[in-house]
DNA sequence: TTACTTTGTGTAAAATTTACACACTCTTTT
DNA sequence: AAAAGAGTGTGTAAATTTTACACAAAGTAA
């Protein structure tokens, strides 16, 4: 193996370019493990694998990295190819890189979660390929995408804490008693009813609608919606802060 | 580009080999950015690119990935490499993939950062090749390597926030005083004396070795030691939390 | 009309964080 | 040897944040 740093010689483009091009060469992937937010449970959109080693088995949606294409740009165009959906949150969380985590060779694969809002998109999820799992229900992907999967979760817990992340899994409009089922089940705790809600309004990036729910067989609650110019306004104050 | 996951048929061992094997490979690099503490500053080694096109410049010590190895075994023998040591703390922060970010080719880098303790061994600094730069004084690198090095050094602000990672930095025996300062110098703020060492030793991972410095034109500071054990033992109490 | 379910609201106690000052110990200076 | 200088070591009160907790109101269902 080369050492290109400590060696003392200055190195020509060329020789650059003969070291990049020659042997040192491998594939690299990007996984996206997408959450989303359905029937109060955290969600998380797997596909049947392709491979016949691992045909009865569920993996996260992944794709070779077109070596002409930015890091990024793979990550946005797989969300694009399996969700429809191209604006949404999407942050890189892990690169993944043991030399036998693929059967096929060496795959090097980065790591990359997003959330969307299932009521914004109903997914080809009847085709028996793309379907949503409870978190909780996860087990045994194939690969290593079992703890690629864990580790992207538990990087959304972490941010979800210091961000207010979790509004782009709702609706445009949704009760408090929606907000907290989703920071509920997204960090798999209770939380109490009245802190929860005098913490949120105190952040004051929540728009009251006068509009209430409708079709709840009990007391309906108000609407609101998410209001991103005062977060954004607000921003610093808070981040990082958990809440 | 293929798309490996929606296409409905199963693809052998044989198919996936040659997808991995053709033409998606790109050249995959480890850089590291090894921060030190040495006179009261937060300093981060640098070396002097070996690419004539920034010659005059400064980068981070990286190395391409041997295709045989794994992704961290190559960080930690970059390092190695570089300082000799090999038993300490590395992290993983970010990948960068932009396809236009190295001049020798389609590089996509993956950077981990580590802390070493200066004192424990004197690098061949003076070759005018290796050197420790004040973290505040770091600009103009070659390459992307300003944009890693900042998300480093962020991320090293905030880890060591939940983490006790800065006493990697300190001698086996320092004073309060030295690990405020390394606090301070790391994330750049001022802190109270007093409420600086209540929390420590409420945290109660300080050994009082009945020592005290010497060699001091003042009162002497009493010395401690991290002690790992108390800290394993009681990590999830606290960890998560900042401090 | 009654029972049921969930919303909406405030306050007191506890815990944590912050601000802050003075005596002590060692070195250096005179 | 006395005094000045510099940084250590320590506690407490105030402010802020977090937690625990209960009841009336609004709608639906029987």
């Amino acid at each position: 193996m080369k050492d290109s740093a400590s060696a003392n010689n200055i190195k020509s483009l060329k020789v650059i370019q003969s070291e990049v091009q020659s042997f040192n060469k491998v594939a690299l992937s990007v996984d996206c493990v997408i959450f989303g937010f359905e029937e109060n449970k955290l969600k998380v959109l797997l596909i049947r694998s392709d491979m016949k080693k691992f045909q009865s088995k569920w993996s996260l949606l992944g794709d070779l990295l077109d070596p002409h294409e930015d890091l990024d740009a793979a990550a946005y165009r797989i969300l694009k190819q399996r969700t429809g959906l191209d604006d949404l949150y999407l942050e890189q969380a892990h690169t993944f890189g043991k030399v036998g985590r693929h059967p096929g060779g060496r795959v090097v694969t980065v790591a990359y979660y997003s959330l969307i809002n299932t009521s914004h998109h109903k997914l080809k999820t009847l085709d028996h390929e793309l379907h949503w799992h409870d978190v909780a229900a996860v087990k045994d992907l194939a690969f290593d995408h079992q703890e690629i999967f864990e580790t992207c979760y538990k990087r959304l817990q972490k941010r979800v804490q210091e961000h207010p992340l979790g509004f782009s899994l709702l609706p445009g409009k949704f009760s408090l008693r929606e907000l907290q089922n989703l920071y509920e089940a997204i960090l798999d705790i209770k939380l109490d009813r009245r802190n929860f809600r005098k913490k949120f309004f105190a952040m004051d990036f929540l728009v009251d609608l006068d509009e209430i729910e409708t079709n709840v067989p009990h007391r309906p609650g108000k609407l609101y919606r998410f209001d991103y110019e005062k977060y954004e306004k607000n921003k610093k104050k808070w981040s990082g802060i958990d809440f």
